[in-house]
RNA sequence: GGCGGGGUAGCUCAGUUGGUGAGAGCGCAGGAUUCAUAACCCUGAGGUCGACGGUUCGAGUCCGUCCCCCGCUACCA
């Protein structure tokens, strides 16, 4: 239930990570949901402030600009503009949508960051990293090649030789070298700041313990993480693309800031409210965001997807309590996944409807309709591009559409174009206005809690009352008979649809203005950006409340007609079944599902690899192990113990007695405590299903 | 493997603190109707509520074990 004590609420969606377009996973996840919830609360007359933002720094972005070969900034100026754009046409009501590349927000984490600095919140850990002179910048473990100190094998990486499969730490390296510039690297010491969150568990739990109402997908999540008991965790990171660590803080503990960013993770949730600064700002009120982050009467809810739980229920709360100043999270109502044609959504895959092209196809509130009558609420739900089709022509155009359609036009031939009086009224009529009057306050009741589902079911089920009322009272006959009746019947159908007209409104926005226009219908509150938010225009408005009363005027005129929602046909939806298939591969345009190439490789390299025919003895599956096969290899002149890593696409016997090629001197690795002595190699289709590359000559034949 | 969330009618999903004959929408079958977007309305068929044990007068709802799906994590071809 939503505490009616607090005044304000400030709803934010999960930013997007900007490395590429948003897909419908997304929607259902963290968007949709809040902009229903957002609007609901705009239509009740709360002050309400839905912000969101583009997520722009972390390693994915800087890899992907380094395979392009372009700057961070250019990848992120991409794809924020084009979410922001899909968000926009997809009716997401943000009052304001930010991006964390923008200065206000890193001067906003830095703030953040300085306050937990100063006040002593942050440990500092100082350890021996090899940094690169040439590119400027330390390098992770396995950005460091060199000879292995165990096996003498020249090209080990900095974690593990490969060779001998001994793990290592870069510094054991000898003759180190930058897999990135091949400039030898340095040591140099590099300290990095942590958040202590072991010994913040305590006052975190206490915290929680107010929330036992939370989804219990959220809380079985939190309570998970604090009996297992808190670590630290590094907040800064050596690495060219982030927010710098403020200078004086680091001047302070004699540390050298170049090259350090907060972690992506940090910056990120704090562009929650950088992006409510830079709100405040351009309405001219540089101080009013301070209100919706500083004062306890403000409620402040997360719409995110279930990867998010712990950042949003963990680690930032431990940011904003041990800062101070602010108010921590009122609920964070987490969602499932959803599936796409019964496979799980994968970017990398392509297997995606991306909200853009979505929108090139069909009208907003279709998705919109469509997504909510199955968000993955409490489990993952699978949508299909069939039942959208049938939600939309079953459920929008034939009960909804056709309602308002069959009494908006009956209206206009019967009476005139104008709202035909109640009179009497009979105990029908009255029976039907009873339902509208109860529904707003229905629908309201399950929004509150999160069940967004059952809200749009109780709305949509008021329409099929108006169709049944219709029926029974068969307008068509009484209008000669008894056109005092008729009056009546089609007085209460109109009051009926435009109710309809507001309960709907925060799920399908347009459709619901359309309708509006066509009963007359005008002075609803803007449940749109700014409409929860102080103004002239807003008072005198009526609200969601009022809808419970009937909203329309006998005599008063009745707008033009139009169908709300026309009916896909079986074709169009074949054409996006088609693309989905095609399409398998990437956001990218021309891309078919195809790997891509690597880079080329000299021959020489290539040379050093050891093909070898081998006879699959045995195969079985490594205990414990979710994706290993422990098979035995033929090889002719020895037999071998290869981990292949492929149980969750092949049975064991599946590569019994198949003659197979192997990696015959990669160097051994160990897993799950066994080593792995070569690799068996594997050729994977578009669809990502796994086949042995075979061969029929005898084990121990050479492979060019 | 560890931790968390799920496995309910052909399909997609609801089922609050255990208790009248287990629900909705769609799909299907039959009927009624014609104001309306070949729409609407009524009726019906349909499930041993993942499997097996247990607690209880009584369990989809609580406990235990196992199987399958998803997420985080661990050792990711």
């Amino acid at each position: 239930m939503a505490d009616e004590k607090k005044t304000r609420i400030l709803i934010t969606s999960a930013l997007p990570y900007v490395n590429g377009p948003v897909h419908i996973g997304h929607l259902a996840g963290a968007y949709l949901p809040a902009d229903i919830y957002a609007r609901y609360q705009r239509l009740r007359g709360r002050e309400t402030l839905f912000i969101c933002g583009s997520d722009e720094h972390g390693v994915p972005i800087l890899l992907r600009a380094r395979e392009e070969g372009v700057e961070p900034q250019a990848i992120v100026d991409r794809y924020h503009l084009m979410v922001r754009e899909a968000f926009e046409g997809f009716g997401m009501s943000f009052d304001h949508y930010g991006r964390t590349s923008a200065p206000l927000h890193h001067e906003t984490s830095r703030d953040f960051f300085r306050k937990l600095a100063k006040t002593g919140v942050f440990v500092r850990k100082t350890e021996a990293q090899l940094y690169d002179p040439e590119a400027g910048m330390f390098l992770a473990d396995r950005f460091v090649r060199g000879t292995c100190p165990a096996c003498g094998h020249d090209d080990a990486y900095g974690d593990q030789c490969e060779s001998c499969g001994r793990s290592l730490s870069p510094r054991e390296l000898k003759n180190p070298r930058s897999a990135i510039t091949d400039a030898v690297p340095e040591v140099r010491d590099t300290t990095h700041w942590y958040l202590p969150l072991g010994r913040m568990q305590s006052s975190l739990e206490a915290w929680l313990s107010g929330h036992e109402d939370w989804k219990p997908n959220v809380l079985g999540q939190v309570r998970s993480w604090l009996r297992e008991g808190l670590e630290d965790r590094a907040v800064t990171r050596d690495l060219p693309w982030g927010v710098p660590v403020p200078e004086d803080v680091a001047a302070e503990a004699s540390v050298d800031a170049r090259g350090k960013v907060l972690y992506v993770w940090f910056d990120a949730p704090i562009g929650y409210i950088s992006a409510t600064r830079e709100w405040a700002e351009l309405r001219g009120e540089p101080e009013a965001w301070e209100r919706w982050w500083k004062d306890g009467d403000s409620e402040l809810v997360h719409f995110i997807g279930k990867d998010n739980i712990v950042f949003h229920c963990i680690i930032f709360p431990a940011m904003l309590q041990a800062h101070g100043d602010y108010v921590l999270p009122a609920n964070v109502p987490a969602n499932e996944f959803l599936n796409l044609e019964g496979r799980k959504l994968s970017t990398s895959r392509g297997w995606a409807v991306w909200l853009h092209e979505y929108l090139e196809a069909f009208p907003a509130d279709y998705l919109r309709y469509a997504l909510c009558t199955n968000l993955p609420e409490t489990k993952d739900t699978d949508f299909t591009w069939r039942d959208f089709q049938a939600r939309v022509n079953n459920e929008l155009a034939d009960t909804l559409g056709n309602f308002v359609n069959r009494t908006h036009s009956f209206a206009l031939r019967a009476f005139g174009g104008k709202v035909p009086p109640l009179g009497k009224g009979g105990p029908e009529d009255r029976t039907l206005l009873e339902a509208c009057a109860k529904t707003p306050a229905r629908v309201g009741e399950a929004i509150e809690g999160f069940r967004f589902r059952e809200a749009l079911e109780t709305a949509m089920a008021l329409a099929r009352e108006g169709n049944r009322y219709i029926n029974e009272r068969e307008p068509w006959k009484t209008r000669k008979e008894a056109p005092e009746v008729c009056a009546s019947t089609l007085h209460a159908a109109l009051q009926c649809a435009a109710t309809l007209s507001v309960v709907l409104d925060p799920f399908l926005p347009a459709s619901c203005r359309r309708l509006r226009a066509q009963l007359g219908l005008e002075g609803l509150r803007d449940s749109g950006p700014g409409g929860g938010l102080g103004s002239p225009s807003r008072e005198g408005c009526f609200t969601w409340d009022d809808a419970a009363h009937p909203l329309l005027e006998a005599g008063a005129p009745l707008g033009d007609a139009g169908i709300l929602f026309s009916k896909i046909a079986n074709e169009e939806v074949e054409v996006q079944v088609a693309k989905l298939v095609e399409g398998g591969g990437e956001g990218r345009e021309e891309d078919s599902g195809y790997v891509p190439l690597e880079s080329p490789c000299a021959f020489e390299d290539f040379a050093k690899i050891d093909l070898r025919a081998g006879r699959v003895v045995s195969a079985v599956k490594v205990p414990k192990s979710r994706k290993l096969l422990r098979c035995e290899v033929d090889l002719g002149f020895e037999h071998r113990q290869i981990l292949a890593g492929v149980a969750e696409h092949l049975a064991p016997k599946d590569l019994e007695g198949k003659r197979v090629v192997v990696v015959a001197n990669l160097a051994p690795r160990k897993m799950m405590g066994l080593v792995s002595e070569g690799m068996l190699l594997m050729a994977e289709d578009r669809e990502g299903r796994l086949a042995p590359v075979t061969t029929d000559l005898e084990p121990g034949s050479v492979v060019r």
